[in-house]
Parts: C-alpha cells; sequence; structure tokens
DNA sequence: TAAAACAAACCGACCGGTTGGTTTTTTAAT
DNA sequence: ATTAAAAAACCAACCGGTCGGTTTGTTTTA
C-alpha cells in the first residue's frame, strides 16, 4: 500500500497535469495547483525541491503511463492477429477510441506544451521530451517494419517516414480537437492515415513486384 | 511612410512573437519584451491597453501576414499550371520550402501556442484561433474540392477530411521539428503526404470506375 | 517516538499596470 | 523653409499583488 506522502505528490501530479493542459506550464503557478489540492506551500515543498523540479518529474510521470499505454494497445492488437499491417490497423483504431473517449474534455499532448514552452524548462528536460518523442516514434518504426517486411509499398517509403507521419497526424489532430473543441478531429484523421496505409500496401510482397 | 509609433508598434510585435515561440505567452513578460525593445512601461501601455489586448493584437497581426502568405503560395501554384491536383502537389512543395527554410531555427505554429495555452485568453481570442485555423483548413478544402471535382478518389474521402489531414501533418510536424531542432520533419511528412494524394487520386475522374 | 507530512507566516523579486512629466514628431500657419 | 503649438511617443519612478521559495513550528503517520 502507498504511504500518505505518495498519495499526496501523486494527487499534485496529478492536478498539476490538469492545470498545464489549460494554462501551459508557466501560466499555471504553484499557487493554484496548492489551492486545488487544499494545501499549502510547506506541503507542496516537502514533496518538490521546486517548480522547475516538478516541470521534470511531471513530464517523466506522464512519459511513464503514457508508453505503458502505447505499448498495451500494441500488445492487444498483436493479440488479435498475427498480420503486421492488420495490427497496425487494430492499434490505429484503439487509439482512435482512447483519443476521443477522453473524460477530458480537450486532451492534449504533454510533450507539445513543452515543446511549445521549451526555453522555460532547463535542457535536460528538453532532452528528455524530445527522447520520449523519439522513443513513441520508435514503437511505430518497430511496427512499421514489420509491414514493410511482409508488404511492398506502392511507393517507397521507409519505417521512419510512416512513424514520424503517425506522430504527426496525432499531435495535428490534437491541437485541431482542442481549438474546436471537437474530440472527434483526432479519429478522423487517423482515419485517413489507414486509407493511406491500405493503399500503400495493397497487397503481400510475394505478390509485389 | 509609416510614422514612428507604428513602427515602434510593429517592433514591439515581432519581438513579442520571436518571445511567445520561445517561451509561450504567459512565459513571456512585457519586461522581457521591454529589455528587448530597448523601451519602458510606458511606451508599451501607449500602444497597447495591456497584456490581454496584446494576446489580441499579436494573433491578429500574425494571421493576417500567415493567411496571406498561403493565399500567395495558393496562387503561385495556381499560376503554374490548370490542373488542380498538380496545383495542390506544388502548393505543398513550395509550403515545403517555406517551412523548411525559414530563418528562425526553432519556427512553430502560433495558434498551437494560443490552443495549448487557451484558458490564459478570453474566449473572443480563443474563437479568432479557432476562425482562423477554419479559414485556413477552408483554403484546403477549396482546393481539394477541385481535385475531387476531376479526379475519382480510390477511396472515398471528402475535402474536408483530406484539407484537416493536411493540416495536422503540418502542426505535428511542426511540433517534431521543434523537438527534435530539426527544420527537416515537416518537410519528410508533407511528401508522405503527396505520396497519399497520388495513390489517392491516380487516374482523372473519366477513366475511374 | 522519531521521522514524515504538513500549516502558517513570511520574504525578496518580479509581475502587470499607473502616474506624471519630458522628449520627440507631426501638423499647420507663416 | 521657419516656427510654434498640438499631439504623439516615450521615460523613470512607483504601486499593489502575486510569483517562487524559505523558515519555523505543529500535527500525523508508521
Amino acid at each position: 500500500m502507498s504511504s500518505k506522502g505518495e498519495r499526496t505528490r501523486e494527487r499534485i501530479l496529478e492536478i498539476t497535469k490538469k492545470l498545464v493542459m489549460k494554462k501551459g506550464f508557466s501560466g499555471t503557478s504553484i499557487d493554484d495547483i496548492l489551492k486545488e489540492a487544499k494545501l499549502t506551500k510547506g506541503a507542496f515543498f516537502h514533496h518538490f525541491k521546486g517548480k522547475a523540479e516538478l516541470a521534470k518529474v511531471l513530464v517523466e510521470w506522464h512519459a511513464l503511463s503514457d508508453l505503458a499505454m502505447f505499448e498495451r494497445l500494441v500488445e492487444e492488437a498483436e493479440a488479435e492477429t498475427d498480420d503486421p499491417l492488420e495490427q497496425m490497423m487494430l492499434f490505429l483504431e484503439k487509439f482512435e477510441e482512447y483519443i476521443s473517449n477522453s473524460e477530458d474534455p480537450s486532451p492534449g499532448c504533454m510533450y507539445a506544451v513543452y515543446t511549445y514552452e521549451s526555453m522555460q524548462f532547463d535542457p535536460s528536460v528538453q532532452d528528455f521530451v524530445a527522447d520520449t518523442l523519439r522513443r513513441w516514434t520508435s514503437i511505430y518504426v518497430r511496427k512499421y517494419q514489420e509491414v514493410l517486411d511482409a508488404y511492398a509499398p506502392a511507393i517507397p517509403v521507409t519505417a521512419r517516414q510512416l512513424a514520424e507521419l503517425t506522430v504527426s497526424i496525432v499531435e495535428g489532430g490534437l491541437i485541431q480537437q482542442r481549438a474546436y473543441g471537437d474530440v472527434k478531429v483526432t479519429k478522423r484523421q487517423s482515419l485517413q492515415l489507414r486509407n493511406y496505409l491500405s493503399l500503400l500496401f495493397g497487397q503481400p510482397k510475394s505478390k509485389a513486384a
């Protein structure tokens, strides 16, 4: 069982995450967080050295559960079929579902927040964000490589190109989703990606020219 | 000729834009701006009622030149060929060039910044950002509709779906570009979009099934 | 009971914003 | 072209509030 301190720490992170997604990191003051957490400065600085550390811990903490969710969706897709292309399609569907069924009215990407306020964070945090994005991308790269090993693309593409494209579509979808207040945007975008993939990999490699 | 006041005002906006792209809006203080502009508070508040008005004027001012640039690239593409699909391809190439040749080492989308700090701005500004994104999208919709009128897509798609996808790819590309410090990312993504389009619209409508 | 978890009060720095006065531009009559 | 008044542009000093952060002491939990 987790100690009370650990639960408080977690609660601070949860609240911070929510506020940062609404107002950005600089726009979120420690007082804002403590007001919602019903705590005082003493409690906060007992758990975190300062706002800079909070920034670091927050993104690391978020990345942990975020990447775990990704891996889980991948594993689920892999369990349902053996075909890598079908796995990728299934994964995209699952991810669409996850994004558009979020209880949060305006979900977004934490890494995007950090990226657009980059100069507020020290280089180690910036590097971590970049590394996390790379790790996220590399999950896609792995899957797309499996697809490329089994299917011949109608147009020459690399697994990395497709992986980066996938990340882009998600990130761009989230921005429009937030701007319009329409949680279905990313889902529509993802559908287009699936269209692209099915056009690209129309036939198995054995039958390809 | 522009008056001195107008030039100062423009200089403030230019500097603010640069700083906001680095540190976000909340992270950019008026003092920061004035330090770089070598002005004092009095000068600033002579030109702007306050930071809230600066936010509004900044995004409106930016949208003006931004959309104008888009229209210009569209017109250039339209001047070079009569085929709508070729026009779209040309436009994408031009846009890729524009993004990756930016003198700014870490370009980004102003609307994305505002979207990820949305709660800092009053609703009228939020609405303006959404409207501007819609206007941007509608430029694409118009062009894609022309393509759909001339070509039969291999998979059923709407002009709006393609337009939103295009915006997504740009926005997502810019985020990765910033995170990695690699100005070529968006360009690579855009290439994939062109792949998708060429697969979708392989043959003219008259020859379609 | 000792260490962990918190509260309350406080601190200097910086925030957005105001004030009142000074300089510079622009305007317009000469 | 000169010049003087009007208007615009700007500066320096300041204000209350909030920022991130500290200190000191009390309560709670293990």
